[in-house]
DNA sequence: TGTATATAAGACATTAACTATCTTATATGT
DNA sequence: ACATATAAGATAGTTAATGTCTTATATACA
């Protein structure tokens, strides 16, 4: 029930290109050592956000990846989904074809809330805030901070 | 990012049980067959659940298993954790220790928010209330439930 | 006390998903 | 042309999840 890591390496590479700004052209090896991101699987995740239309990827000498969006354009939902598809909690709401008792199954609409309520919540959040603030994200109450 | 099949199944167990009452005694091969569960996955998860203090099995002729708490006292969170651990949704919270980067790492108080809070909504859920009411959990604001 | 029944416990096998790497092809700058 | 850098897809390795099987143990009841 956790992210995986192809993910993970998806939102740092997007958040270090955030940090660069919109258009601004990255080698892929600078990021790859920059964010610690395996090199070689940088390579396919950054297709993916290419078909996503999220960064333009420029070949040959020079190469590199650059951001197609402002920061502020782009939610941490939105580069998560792109690695793993909408984001779902379990099989019951994700795969109904999968339960065989999913239309009367009374714990359904519990985990359809909770997979509502966490798209909302990384949805809320953009790449830009994300950049921003290496350390802290200032978007909720500073008690929900201070755990 | 979804509940693993032995998590579904603990829940669906569990949920049948409460449907029952505690203290109820039910065959193994009832609770499989009713709740579709494979009936030897079925005996590892039990097993999981009594160590947890869940349920109390009986071996033997007549044998069984069979709540031993208040099905208003057993959270569904309570459930799934018996089974996956303590819920995290990535690793820069679940295993810090994968993360070079989590103490700086922007993203982590997000995903730490998005954390609790499916913790709670989890939590506030009973088995009480989920098994009273096959189709329909009534716990949360009808416009929410619509979708 | 013996037999049938039912679960315990753990080993084992299978499947699927994830992660990573490698190879050949293609594009670009000099 | 040649060096550099990424594309694209194949492939391999690793891990986790899922399911099955076997032997052991506990209980009920004749």
């Amino acid at each position: 029930m956790r992210l995986t890591r192809a993910g993970e390496y998806a939102v740092r590479c997007m958040v270090y290109l955030s940090h660069k700004g919109k258009g601004v052209q990255i080698s892929k090896q600078e990021i790859a050592e920059s964010a610690d991101i395996p090199a070689h699987f940088l390579a396919k995740i950054a297709q993916d956000l290419a078909k996503a239309n999220m960064i333009s990827i420029k070949q040959g000498a020079k190469g590199g990846y650059s951001l197609l969006k402002e920061p502020t354009d782009i939610s941490l939902l939105e580069v998560v989904e792109v690695m793993i598809g909408e984001i779902f909690l379990n099989d019951c709401v994700g795969r109904p074809v999968t339960c065989n008792i999913s239309n009367k199954c009374s714990v359904h609409k519990v985990w359809e809330i909770a997979r509502d309520q966490l798209r909302e919540t990384l949805a809320k959040v953009s790449l830009a805030e994300l950049s921003e603030n290496e350390s802290c994200i200032p978007l909720f109450p500073v008690h929900n901070l201070k755990k």
